[in-house]
DNA sequence: TATTTGACGATTT
DNA sequence: CAAATCGCCAAAT
């Protein structure tokens, strides 16, 4: 099982209406590089294996995006799912944290 | 085995 | 607020 494997399987567990960050996900694949994740991620550019249109940046935005039909693309999915989008490519913190704080936090959690 | 590179992160200019 | 810079770490070649 290779980091990378991991990695997807991590992003596999990201719950709907949430999102996290390739940080996040590095650290819960047990890695400390967040480029890592993305260059796994990358892989996999259709999201069929993977939601990696789930996982942003530390700012809580998407990537520059090529998948998913742009950076559009990726927000109007995760908008679909529940994330809400303060700005346009820009994911509110609300939805993130999750898998973050190592399982379930109440603070935003709940709020959604 | 060594080198390159990168969907990042944090900081500074 | 945006762009540039440096740092980190592991995967891919």
């Amino acid at each position: 099982m290779t980091v990378t494997q991991r990695i997807y399987a991590v992003v596999a567990r990201i719950p709907r209406g949430r999102v996290a960050t390739y940080g996040d996900v590095a650290r819960r694949a047990g890695i400390r590089s967040p480029r890592v994740v993305g260059n796994a991620l990358h892989k996999n550019t259709d999201g069929k294996a993977v939601p990696c249109h789930r996982v942003v940046n530390a700012q809580g935005r998407v990537a520059p995006a090529f998948a998913f039909g742009g950076p559009k693309g990726q927000e109007a999915l995760l908008r679909k799912e529940g994330v809400i989008f303060t700005r346009p490519g820009t994911a509110t913190r609300l939805a993130l944290v999750d898998l973050a704080h190592s399982g379930s936090r109440s603070t935003i959690s709940s709020n959604l």
